[in-house]
DNA sequence: TCGGGGCATTCT
DNA sequence: GAATGCCCCGAA
């Protein structure tokens, strides 16, 4: 038996395991292997100074373990099969190198399944706490402890509880000796007990309670809600939903009632699937090709081709707003499902376009699956199970979907890919864009990214030839795009001597456009009522305790006057911090307080008193919190009941309100004047996806932009719709000074509570750059963080720019391990690649 | 002398 | 990142 087949000895079983885990340590920890041996991929409970972590599995072996390490058994092996499919381990790998991230951290971030492991505290009585229990405590000890004597008789009681050396649960322990958590730990503490995590395999799933109809019960005299509940479980076959027998409006206690006299019973079953809030639309349309334009069929048939000839094929899909390049991804994902794969669909968040949900829903039916930061765990799990089915094939989601197990994949779309909320700003510090173009290329898949504004990234690869590039280039019914009209707000000033919040025009044509019946809206890139508050005696600004930052002053709802009253809201937007509005400035107890630039809750309250007629909406993030708001602020809209809405950015999000003819844009220009080196991009975007709003039913639409720099290459582009020009007079400036996409950049940034620290490491660092030469790589720094202070931690911070991916990730990698020599601890060194903001 | 807090260390 | 250990200091 042993040595059937070829001959040689048996394969040993391995003794060890090498398991990564979700530390910020960029190594991988070996264990012994206890009873099943775990598959590579697998995840795997294992202890860990003192914790039960869950890892994943990434080699099993028998080498002789390093001089001083001890190998601990591994705890409990959690998947028989390996959890994640060999690309998505690709992938990981390819993360953690690319972004200098830890691999066991960026496996965290791929597994939504922290559901699945329920860690749980259990206590077990120690030998000090035997002693105790039968000898007494010392004299010395009880009178020195300040426990009352009725602690004592409940540590008494915790202590008998346990006495039979079985471990117990914090909660059962609790409520049998009302013990509460502090008690416990002095007893930790005394080692009179000893405590552990336990983590355990449980089913993500959710129960659902179930009532069924007994059948063979003979029917007793009965009140009008029980006959109800009976009559209602009757009419759907004798099984219904807990949760839906609500909706008779019946009180909970008589299904109690009935189930105590044996006429229902209550099961619990695995809850189905169901998608919150949408409901289900049994009815499969498909998508409807046959309504597609002539630019619309060509964009599909040319996707259409790649997935047909199959192999990595990225394309860029540069569609002006209004082209209808939602239609195409859906006609596309229609293909690949016909083709047999799956696809999957990116945008920036979901929670902004609800629209899009329903339309999907109708479209595909139960085969979406859609992954969003507002599912809970359980249900990211459930949502991921189906996915790793293949019951569920196309999968739309935000940033981590990129992540998403599909089973034959053969199509990302990636919505609005020059949208910088696909930047993860903590580590794994990925970019969902570039992570689904590395996916497409170990799936051989098709990839499309699509904008009306692609990045510079994009369009340069596009360029290229690295990507193939799709043009819709007319918005769809040949509606035309807004005409834009520029206002000089310098010239306004000039002419009216005051400094308004809004320009005699857009004020003109706001009502205008009022009177005709139609909807405005207008753009304050700000929140907030007022976002300085200044000292006109000294000059000082109130700043937040914690951060570099000014603070904002949110006025209280319920006042209508105008100036800010002692005792208000004044909020750090990068923190939270808050503090009351002063009645004098802190700093030299002057009453001149000022406050200065009005965000959106200040522009509603203008527009009300310019235009007391309009029925007025605001949406930012104080108004819209969870997702409901937003999809009742866009009905609202959509049924005519706003007609001007004053909003942040959050208004310029693919909304598709046909109402719309006019779009006003205050104040967008102020980060023309940040120190960014995208901030150009960043304004001509906001401005054309703004724009975009504008005209999209059958008037047309008008654009209205005050600004103070009316010749900037980025406002005069946008005007003009020109995104061509743009990007080239934009890719002179990066070429210039070195910038992506002529340049690959990281942002090291270096922090502490400490200004010395911060200073001194910095100092070290630049030091350590300055001496060692690299091949093409610049570096700017150490300087000063653009936000010097955030969250009380100092912040100092080098750019790197370098020609070559490979040199950057090789300088970065000399750094940390200089770093690490030099005892500056890991987590003040902050590495990212391929920084969106360099804040 | 005990115990708490701050901080460095270590994690397989 | 988080638990642990170690050192130093104040209260009894």
């Amino acid at each position: 038996m042993a040595n059937e087949g070829s001959g040689r000895y048996p394969e040993a079983v391995p003794l060890f395991c090498d398991v990564a885990l979700p530390v910020p340590l960029d190594q991988t920890f070996t264990y012994a292997v206890n009873g099943a041996v775990p598959t590579v991929g697998a995840r795997v409970l294992v202890p860990f100074s003192g914790q039960r972590l869950m890892g994943v599995v990434l080699r099993v072996h028998s080498d002789p373990l390093p001089e001083g390490i001890e190998a601990k058994p591994v705890q409990q092996v959690l998947d028989d099969a390996p959890l994640l499919p060999d690309e998505l381990m690709r992938l990981a790998t390819w993360i953690a190198s690319y972004y200098v991230a830890p691999l066991g951290e960026v496996l965290r971030g791929m597994l939504p399944l922290s559901a699945e492991v329920k860690r749980h505290l259990v206590y077990r009585i120690a030998e000090q706490g035997r002693k105790v229990l039968y000898e007494g405590a010392e004299k010395g000890s009880s009178r020195r402890s300040r426990l009352t004597p009725e602690e004592q008789n409940r540590e008494y009681a915790v202590l008998n509880y346990l006495e039979s050396g079985e471990p117990a649960k914090a909660s059962a322990l609790r409520s049998a000796t009302q013990a509460n958590k502090a008690l416990l730990d002095g007893m930790v503490k005394k080692k009179w007990l000893l405590r552990e995590a336990i983590a355990d395999q449980r089913d993500a799933r959710r129960l659902e309670r179930i009532a069924v109809l007994v059948p063979e019960a003979r029917l007793p005299k009965l009140n009008d809600n029980q006959t109800a509940i009976l009559a209602e479980l009757a009419a759907v076959g004798g099984r219904m939903r807990i949760s839906d027998l609500r909706a008779l409006q019946v009180p909970d206690s008589t299904l109690g009632t009935l189930v105590k006299r044996g006429l229902v019973a209550i099961e619990e079953v695995p809850e189905a699937f169901h998608m919150g809030g949408i409901g289900q639309h049994p009815s499969k349309k498909h998508a409807h090709e046959h309504a597609l334009n002539e630019a619309q069929m060509e964009a599909l048939s040319t996707i259409a081709a790649a997935m047909a000839k199959g192999g990595f094929q990225p394309h860029l899909l540069y569609g002006v707003t209004g082209s209808g390049k939602t239609t195409v991804y859906f006609a596309a994902m229609q293909r690949a499902l016909d083709a047999g794969h799956s696809a999957l669909l990116l945008v920036p968040e979901i929670g902004l376009t609800p629209a899009m949900t329903g339309q999907l829903v109708a479209a595909f039916g139960a085969e979406v699956a859609l992954l969003h930061s507002q599912l809970t765990p359980d249900e990211r799990a459930e949502q991921w199970h189906r996915i790793r089915r293949g019951e569920a094939r196309i999968v739309v989601g935000t940033r981590s979907a990129v992540f998403a197990p599909l089973v034959k994949l053969g199509l990302i779309i990636v919505d609005e890919e020059h949208d910088s909320s696909y930047k993860q700003e903590e580590t794994p510090r990925y970019h969902g864009r570039d992570v689904a173009v590395m996916r497409a290329k170990f799936n051989d898949a098709t990839i499309v990214l699509g904008s009306a504004t692609p990045s510079l990234e994009s369009w340069s690869n596009s360029e290229k030839g690295r990507y193939r590039r799709v043009e819709m280039l007319t918005r769809v019914m040949n509606r035309p795009l807004p005409e834009v009209e520029l206002v000089d707000m310098r010239a306004e000033f000039q002419a009216t001597g005051q400094e308004n919040l809004f320009c005699r025009r857009l004020i003109e044509e706001t009502q205008a456009t009022l009177d005709r019946g139609e909807q405005a809206i207008i753009l304050l890139n700000r929140r907030g009522y007022s976002f300085v508050v200044m000292c006109r005696s000294c000059g000082e600004k109130i700043e937040c305790e914690n951060c570099a930052i000014s603070m904002t002053f949110h006025k209280p709802a319920t006042r209508t006057d105008l100036h800010a009253h002692p005792g208000e809201r004044l909020e750090c937007h990068y923190c939270g911090f808050r503090r009351s509005v002063p009645k004098l400035c802190p700093k030299c107890n002057s009453e001149h307080l000022y406050y200065l630039g009005a965000g959106s809750q200040q522009g509603e309250e203008r527009l009300q008193e310019i235009f007391p007629n309009a029925r007025i909406g605001r949406m930012d993030r104080d108004t819209v919190r969870g997702r409901s708001d937003m999809e009742r602020l866009l009905t609202r809209l959509h049924a005519g009941e706003i007609n001007l809405l004053v909003g942040t950015q959050m208004i310029a999000k693919g909304h598709d309100i046909h109402g719309v003819t006019l779009v006003g844009v205050v104040g967008a220009d102020h980060a023309l004047g940040l120190p960014d080196f995208r901030a150009a991009e960043r304004v001509f975007q906001l401005l054309t996806q703004v724009s975009g709003r504008a005209g999209r039913g059958d008037l047309p639409g008008k654009v209205l932009v005050q600004t103070y720099h009316p010749d900037h290459y980025a406002i005069q582009f946008a005007a003009k719709h020109d995104y061509p020009a743009f990007v080239a007079k934009e890719m002179q400036y990066r070429r210039w000074m070195h910038y992506p996409p002529f340049s690959v950049l990281a942002n090291v940034l270096i922090q502490s509570d400490k200004l010395e620290e911060a200073t001194g490491w910095s100092a070290t660092l630049g030091g350590w750059f300055q001496k060692t030469s690299f091949d093409k790589v610049r570096i700017l720094g150490p300087a000063a963080a653009p936000i010097v202070r955030l969250k009380r931690i100092y912040r100092y911070h080098f750019v790197l720019k370098a020609e070559k991916r490979q040199t950057l990730g090789e300088v970065l990698r000399r750094m940390l391990a200089f770093a690490d020599a030099q005892g500056i601890p890991r987590r003040s060194i902050l590495v990212d690649v391929d920084a969106v903001h360099l804040m």
